[in-house]
Order: C-alpha cells, then structure tokens, then sequence
RNA sequence: GGAGAGAUGGCAGAGUGGUCGAAUGCGGUGGUCUUGAAAACCAUUGUACAGCAAUGUACCGGGGGUUCGAAUCCCUCUCUCUCCGCCA
C-alpha cells in the first residue's frame, strides 16, 4: 500500500512511474484525495465536538463533587446535541477511512526507475546469460519421461492421493529434493541469513500484510472452518514475523531463510505450461527474505541476486537474469528479477526465483518500522527472493544432465545426495 | 471435545465509574558522582491522526452498547492459559 502522504506530495511523479504498468489512475488518484481531505475534515470536525464534551464531562464531575446537582443537570442537556453530532461524525469518519483504505489497496506500487516499460513478459530485458546450453543424445526426454524411467516421481499416483499437480517423489527422486533443500538452506545460512521453520497457515492479517490479500484471494487454498490461508510461499510467515514491528536501527541487516512447501490453486493454467514439473500445486521452496533500511534495500537487492546466481553456477545449469517490465512485476514489487534456468529436452527458460524489493510497499502494511537517527519512525524497506524453488530446478538438472544410460548429480550436490548418478 | 481463568505500556504487574495515557518494579535513554566501571541518585522514556506551533483527539485484545463521563458496567467475537479427555 502506498502512503497517502506520499501520493499528496508526490502525485505527478507517481502517476508518471505507473505508466510503466500501463495504468492510468489520475482519477483514482484525485478520488483518492478527494477522499483523503474528507477525511481530515471530518477528522478535526469529530476531534472538536469530542473535545468539547470531554470538558462538559469533566465540568459535571466536578459539580457532583462539590455538590451543585442543579448545575450538573444544566450542564447534562449542553451533551445532548454534541453527542449526536460525535456520533454521525464517526460513523461517517469510519466509513470515509474505509472507503479510503479500499482505494488504497487498488494501486500497485510504484516501479523503480530503471524498470523497463512493457506490457507482457516478451518485454523483460535480459541483463545477463551464462553457463552453456547443453546438447543432448538423440533420444533425450523431457524430465516427466526420465522420473518416469527412473522412477523418480510419480504424477499418477499424486492424482490419485490428491490430484493433478500434486506429485508423489519416490527414492533418489526424494533424496534428491531432501540433498536440494538441505544444500540450499547451507547456502544460505552460511550467507548470514537466519535459518527459520515457519507455519504453513498463515491468518488473514499476514496475508494482508504481504499483500495476498486482498489482490490475490484466489491463489491461496482456504481453510475455511477455521479462516486460514495456506501459504503460497515463506514469504508470508516469515515477513509477517515484523508485523506492527518497530526494529532497532542496530538490528540491521535482517536475513531469513526458510524451507516450506508452497501451495497454490493456480486457477486457469493449462497445457504444457503444467505438465510434469513446470506448474505444481504443492512444490518445495527455500526462501530468503531481508529487512532494511530504505537507502540499503538496492544495495541488497544486488546482494540478494548475486547471492542465487552463485548458487545456481555452482548447480552447473545454464541460466540468465531477467529484468522485469512494468507489465509483467507483481503488484506489490518495485523492481524485480527473474532468475530462469535453460531446460535442454523442454527447450525453454524456466524461472525458478523471483527476487523483489517491495520498498515499503508491504512494510506500510505491514507497520514494519524503524528508529532512525532522529528517533522517527520509519517504514522499513523488504525484499525477497527464492533460494530457490525446487522443481523446476530438477526439471532442469534431470533433463540437462541426461546421457544414454542416466543422469548425473552436479558435484556439489553429491555430499548431499550420496549418489553421483541416477540410472536405476 | 468438557470445565474454569484471563487479555493493561518494551517486560512484569496495580487499577471495579470521574483529573487514568494509566501506580509501582524491571528494562531503555540522558545526566550527577568516579581515573574507569559498578552501585547509588536525578531526569526522561508508547503509537497514530490533525496542526507551523501551542495543543487537540484516539488507543488498556477486536467490535458494539449503557452513561454527562468507561481500562473499570453490559453484549459479542477472537485469542491465551490451567485442569480433564483425546492424541503425534
């Protein structure tokens, strides 16, 4: 959510820095102001009337005290007209913030100014590219053929137990998920980033304060006897661990790191964007989430993908950054990279992180704060990105590393697993 | 699931209708003393909105009600704890 002040001051520099998402909110804004003076103006209104009935009240105590009963009845129908009005003005006052916070809510945050304008994901700039793009044997398979062949993964009987997008990982098909996300988790700890178990249902205030809801609603699976969210992904316990937070100047640099699994009903994709791996609805993800000060947070940013791209050289898979457009960021970021790795049977780039700076997008929901020098508080910046998502990051290795008779484990991940190849 | 107790400032913990934004203790910050530190003593110490400011208003789990006036009384929701039952 952005800042109301913020939209007063800065209005034109706003408008200009959504255009890079395509929308045009002028009159959202000026609604939005409209809005916001009605609410100051029936704020101070109500702040007089109160004001005035606090002092009739306090008159009154102090007539009963003294025991001049007739001058407190006087005093009695002076309240009556006040109270009235108090009592209209709060009930416009409330209606007026609401109105106010629902407005709030449908403006994205600003993007940052060095995301490129563009309307689809055609218009990501790629910053980078690296590794080499295997070129496999004749008769290489596409990643759901091999953890067939190999009986790594089972898609039909995660039909079965739960439904599509639900696959059942099987032997050194499960080995190899428990070797990533313990080898991931290393990494970053060893990075400074706290290791954290979080829930993996989160209540409707931490999906508000990471901005899930009320945008996304229909991603998240709902409990609904109990009005609980499952997660679609660490960055909503972890995050939500600051909100109505005011941390210590001193506390900074704030780094989490968490393994859960992500749940998400991904309504409406079809096709061969979801076959085998590509698209789940339960998938593994290791996360990393930071907490800054304001003039820090791109410095972290950097960090942040310099941190996964050392992981995914060290994975040995060719991969390139991606920078996203205005179009294609997610409503709550600034600025965001996309970190895909080449898929050799699929042909195709697979993203497997997103690494975001919200600025203080979420931490205004959130009332994450900080002290800062002059003791004001103020909104914290917040970032996160994954480190990384495990399926397509298999999807990837078992089809990249693929030769006629199995596939090979990345050295860095034999420690972990315990096998260097897979052929039975 | 059954029975009971409770939710107050960073923490602990008073406060059962009036000057209570809230005693007291601990913690934090600043200072005095000291070669330095500790101790002791003094002062200070919540958040938000409006306002240049003075200041005003709101907040004692959330929402609603009674009253001139609510942390305090009533209703309701949520959560926590204890005991019993069940159970990884």
């Amino acid at each position: 959510m952005l800042q109301i002040n913020y939209i007063r001051e800065h209005k034109a520099e706003a408008l200009e820095r959504l255009k890079k998402r395509n929308i045009e909110v002028d009159k959202l804004f000026n609604k939005i102001i409209d809005k916001d003076d009605l609410r100051k103006d029936t704020q101070s209104k109500l702040d007089n009337f109160l004001s005035q009935s606090n002092q009739i009240a306090k008159e009154i105590g102090q007539y009963f005290k003294n025991g001049e009963k007739e001058k407190a009845e006087e005093a009695k129908i002076k309240t009556v007209e006040l109270k009235q009005n108090s009592k209209s003005l709060t009930e416009l006052l409330n209606k007026v913030s609401d109105e106010l916070t629902d407005l709030l809510t449908q403006i994205p945050n600003l993007p940052h100014e060095s995301v490129p304008s563009g309307n689809s994901a055609n218009d990501n700039k790629t910053v980078s590219e690296e590794g080499n793009i295997p070129k496999l044997h004749e008769n290489a398979l596409p990643h759901w053929e091999l953890a067939q062949k190999y009986d790594l993964i089972d898609f039909e009987l995660g039909n079965k137990i739960s439904g599509a997008g639900f696959p059942v990982y099987k032997g050194k098909g499960a080995k190899l998920q428990r070797a990533l996300i313990n080898y991931f988790l290393d990494k970053n700890t060893s990075a400074g980033y706290q290791e954290i178990q979080p829930p993996h249902l989160v209540n409707e205030a931490s999906g508000f304060g990471t901005g899930q809801l009320p945008d996304k609603e229909g991603q998240m699976y709902h409990v609904t006897a109990d009005n609980l969210y499952l997660i679609p992904t660490a960055e909503v316990p972890v995050t939500n661990m600051f909100r109505d937070v005011i941390v210590k100047s001193e506390d900074f640099p704030i780094k989490y790191t968490a393994y859960t699994p992500c749940f998400r009903r991904e309504a409406g994709s079809y096709g061969k964007d979801v076959r085998g791996l590509n698209r789940l609805h339960q998938f593994d993800k290791v996360e990393i989430v930071q907490i800054q000060k304001p003039e820090q947070s791109y410095q972290t940013l950097d960090n942040m993908v310099e941190h996964v791209t050392q992981i995914l050289r060290e994975l040995e898979l060719p991969f390139r950054i991606l920078k996203l457009c205005g179009g294609d960021m997610s409503f709550t970021s600034a600025l965001t990279y996309d970190m895909e790795v080449y898929s050799a049977a699929q042909e195709r780039w697979l993203e497997v992180s997103s690494i975001s700076n919200f600025e203080s997008y979420q931490a205004n929901r959130l009332k994450l704060r900080y002290k800062d020098e002059n003791k004001k508080n103020v909104l914290c910046h917040t970032l996160n990105g994954s480190a990384l998502a495990l399926p397509r990051i298999v999807a990837s290795l078992l089809e990249n590393n693929q030769d006629e008779k199995g596939i090979r484990i990345p050295k860095v991940l034999v420690p972990y697993t315990g096998f260097k190849y897979i052929n039975s």
